[in-house]
DNA sequence: GCGTCGCGTCAGGGTCGCGTCAAAGACGTC
DNA sequence: GACGTCTTTGACGCGACCCTGACGCGACGC
């Protein structure tokens, strides 16, 4: 789900856009004032800032450099002020954006989609961990793809799934439930025997000793794990 | 250096542009239509892309749309046009930023830098793959040509745009809803029959036998893969 | 030592998804 | 208005996947 930090003074602007960013199943935090706003860009990584240049505190464009002092998050500037200069000042100090007010929700919705939409090309390529290897086997979470001895394993979707639950959780133990939840649907909970099968189905795909396994291991009675 | 391509129907526009772009040190190539624009941008690889929507020969949005199936180069949309809806069919085509005319020369500019700006952590070596090759066939995603043993494949509207974000992910399960909601827009994402047909129909004109194909692989219950 | 419980393994059958073909519908051109 | 092309839709067969039940084994507790 993409973040986005929305900074405004103005409470019923502030609401508006709440309003519509939820609707559209963006995650919203919002600050009132350039100090908090900093802070909750620090503590909550959103995806994309929505300023509004106005603020009680401190000059937007000192928000922005304040941001740009260590992200590249996009920033969509709003701001009441049409004149050129504040527009260069702000683009000019690190904005992607910038958008007058009054504006249109149509607009403000496809611009920030435009802003957003720009980093996803590099996001399943290096941003988080997407590859993760063992001596016998290497798994790549974004492509989807299997790999040992050079050769690309035949997964079905379920075994993905599952392989996949436990990757993200590499050396955590997940419990049966977590499991069976997360791969069959939040109604199951109980049916440990389709994990008894389809565990046996990875380690047979996987494992060089599939009935001593040392990558999927199994926690009795409690869940699996799976280790590099 | 930075290389601009302006594209403008309006000669005074062009003109106004290219001085100012090449007094800031820019390197500019120029188009009046958008023929001229998508040959000038597969053949001279600009870094950044100034478009007027309105062109004579083509809708500006279908230039964007053919630019954005083989770049991601930053689009600067030009247009004279105020309405909320062009601004929002422009930015979800891809482009980046939307100006209405008249606009500020120091506004433009900056909002260029601002473009070329957020390509930089990227570094200069801007490799956009244009041409993919198997031993079967070429394709050429600037020029939006299939050649195989010679002769170019006619592909229809609907099997090229498939093909395009095939090969746009060329290695990576693309799964059925991201490929239909691409192809056939957002509202769609089950009809899967449409894939069935479609990949039968690349198949068929690519592979070497489309019965086993090489290239476009199935991943059941998930969606397809290119591969090389 | 015996029963219970949890886990691993295997094989069978129902169901679903995919590939294929064909025909109808939509669209643009002449 | 007729034609050709492209897209959409439906029907059918086949293979693969998922579920299920049965059995064996080892660990543990009584």
């Amino acid at each position: 789900m993409t973040r986005v930090l929305v900074v405004d003074d103005e409470p019923q602007i502030v609401r508006a856009l709440v309003i519509n960013l939820k609707a559209r199943k963006y995650e919203v935090d919002a600050a009132a004032d350039g100090r908090t706003a900093l802070d909750l860009a620090a503590s909550r990584h959103p995806d994309v800032v929505v300023l509004d240049l106005g603020l009680p505190d401190m000059d937007g464009v000192e928000v922005i450099r304040g941001l740009r002092g260590w992200t590249r998050v996009p920033i969509l500037v709003l701001s009441a002020r049409h004149s050129s200069d504040e527009k260069v000042q702000a683009l000019d100090a690190g904005a992607d954006d910038y958008v007058t007010k009054p504006f249109g929700m149509d607009e403000l919705l496809a611009r920030l989609r435009a802003a957003v939409r720009r980093l996803e090309p590099f996001g399943p390529g290096e941003d988080d961990v997407t590859t993760v290897e063992t001596e016998g086997f290497t798994v790549d979470l974004a492509a989807k793809k299997v790999n040992r001895g050079g050769k690309d394993v035949r997964l079905t979707p379920t075994e993905w799934h599952l392989l996949e639950v436990l990757v993200r959780n590499t050396g955590r133990l997940v419990s049966q439930k977590q499991l069976l939840q997360e791969v069959w649907g939040p109604s199951y909970g109980t049916e440990t025997n389709y994990l008894r099968v389809y565990m046996a189905q990875l380690r047979r795909k996987l494992e060089a000793d599939p009935s001593h396994p040392e990558h999927f291991l199994t926690e009795p009675g409690m869940g699996y794990r799976f280790e590099k």
